[in-house]
DNA sequence: CCGATCTCAGAAACCGGTTTCTGTAACATT
DNA sequence: AATGTTACAGAAACCGGTTTCTGAGATCGG
């Protein structure tokens, strides 16, 4: 049985495919009401629905966004993606999905053109910034002909980008340790070539250097995100530094692994030791004790960046030209046991 | 700049259209090698990208499989998915992702016309079973003109279905406390119009019973996966049967809040109350205690479920018809410290 | 009452591929 | 030498929509 076709309703209301499309196509001029309800129940008895293979072919957009991907079992991309369908199904996009395995991923060429053969309205490209896996933008003879929106990378007025500001977290997670009076502050960070460890390495720096507190390098270890990389890197710290009286890890799972590593020497949280994360995964708050961490609303993120590609779609089908905008979300400290020295 | 059509390779190359369509395909045959090279060469040349629009049209399959799912903020469906775009992207697949919001939603026929609208060549239905969200399936005159493969839900012999055995874990998870010496077992259900939570529970019974201890159903509690449900559950279960030692909970989460509320209460874990968790989320084994709990592969689910669409796909291609199967996988029981007295 | 304007709708071209059908040249067969 | 077969490649139809162009009838202004 070959599937309905436009013909089938056009016979079927004894109209023209002129005439079926335009009642798709929600137009009312130039269709008497009469008619429309003809075709509309034609549709409806059918079970009619428009290829939108066909439809893209001659009008060259989808209602499609393309969304290439990095890591979705991590937490922070898996909620983007989350906050992406959700915008995007709102405002009537279909999505695409490509998951990049290899962050250094080369084949950026092949990539946009795969998502341009599906004609594609636009593309969110939600890949962290590792390494210089994005130097492929400063190439100045590379012309996107479909816009695109990046995510949780590094600033640069030629592009739309939606970011979070890590070093901001970074600073006020740090200082925050601070004021409850903590003096020898380590840091707990994720994989150095990603452009957020930086900047929230940055902020960590930051705070200490502006109270007067050291921020030399052997207060750093460098982890991989996951709680077992958080546990050894506390244990380095220790061993290095057994002063050390706070840390700032740069994730939930890290923190959750050097909560542990603290509890195995004998550290009482917070009053030996005190420990601050990032992300606020929503167990966060019953770890033992309560994790005090950044907050970074990724949803919230995957859904300014579908508003924004939006808006930078319907600028372009209506001729306008766009300056790049970068939009910079702020973090939310979120205190909670882990940090705070109860009375005495 | 229009785009570079088909046309304009075959111009550069000095061929005809058919000969392009030919080279793209990998055809060796009716093509001379010399001819391939040459046509190659412009396609490299013009960077060129087929539409796949246009092609979908005309040959009625996109190499795109319709990935229908629920809940991606939740731990299980977030893997699956990654399991699913990791096996499609290397079986040379994209993927069409729409999420639903509401797991009892009743459009299920404009979600399948949307997404054969896409040709896709075959859907994945990752929604869990909720009250009778999938009774649609029982309606006889249903006709899924696309391949179809469901997840998680309930074994039907006239469907594809991928799933795991809820009832094995919780059968498994509670024998293992029973082993253990634990006599008062409660339970800490997900909400119980989930066929899984149901599931999980009637392997927590089946264990009980055929031990001769008491399964009765003041010593259940129904939560809703969220780490504070868990924390309340424990609470009412503690309060009316404050003898209870041992408690097999629905998944990580809730696990977490039940140990939370333990500690809280002075109990300490495993030694006054063990607890065993369902899922073995990334972290599970740096809470505090390392938790006990039961693995469900997600990841492997979302493969396998490909492959199996894969199957059936090039089984419906070459005219083969294939009866439905129903693929069960095992969870594994993964022992840690929160179910295990520690010597005397 | 007549030409102008407006409303509604059909015919046909088009989007960019795939596929069938056809044709030619080269080679093998008798 | 005549015929059959095979290898290669082009012409054209087709997929199912959208859009432009055209035209018929109704309405309207003078």
């Amino acid at each position: 049985m070959p599937r309905t076709t436009i013909a089938d309703v056009a016979r079927t209301a004894n109209v023209s495919k002129a005439t079926v499309s335009r009642v798709l196509a929600g137009q009312t001029k130039y269709v008497r009401e009469e008619t429309r309800q003809r075709v509309q129940n034609a549709i409806d008895e059918l079970g009619y629905h428009p290829s939108s293979a066909a439809r893209s072919l001659k009008s060259k957009r989808s209602f499609t966004l393309g969304i290439v991907g990095y890591g979705l079992d991590l937490f922070g991309p898996s909620r983007t993606l989350s906050g992406i369908e959700q915008e995007a199904s709102e405002l009537g996009y279909t999505i695409l999905l490509h998951v990049i395995r290899r962050p250094e991923t080369n084949n950026v060429e092949q990539l946009l053109g795969n998502m341009q053969s599906h004609y594609v309205d636009g593309i969110i490209w939600a890949v962290p910034e590792i390494g210089n896996n994005h130097s492929w933008l400063e190439n100045n003879d590379l012309r996107l002909s479909v816009p695109v929106v990046f995510l949780t990378m590094k600033p640069r007025s030629n592009q739309f980008i939606v970011t979070i500001d890590n070093r901001s977290g970074g600073l006020a997670a740090t200082r925050h340790l601070i004021v409850q009076g903590y003096q020898n502050i380590g840091l707990i960070t994720g994989p150095l070539d990603w452009w957020e460890a930086r900047q929230r390495k940055l902020g960590w720096q930051e705070a200490l250097q502006s109270a007067g507190l050291s921020a030399k390098d052997s207060l750093v270890d460098e982890g991989n995100w996951t709680a077992i990389s958080g546990e050894h890197c506390l244990a380095q710290l220790l061993t290095r530094h057994p002063e050390i009286d706070g840390v700032f890890v740069c994730n939930d799972s890290m923190a959750l692994g050097a909560a542990k590593a603290a509890r195995e020497r004998g550290l009482r949280i917070p009053q030996d030791l005190a420990i601050v994360g990032f992300d606020d995964m929503p167990d966060a708050a019953y770890f033992c004790p309560a994790l005090s961490t950044v907050r970074q609303d990724m949803v919230e993120l995957g859904c300014r960046a579908v508003r924004e590609l939006r808006e930078v779609i319907e600028a372009n089908r209506s001729g306008t030209t766009f300056t790049p905008k970068n939009v910079v979300l702020q973090p939310e400290l979120i205190v909670r046991e882990s940090s705070v020295r109860t009375g005495s």
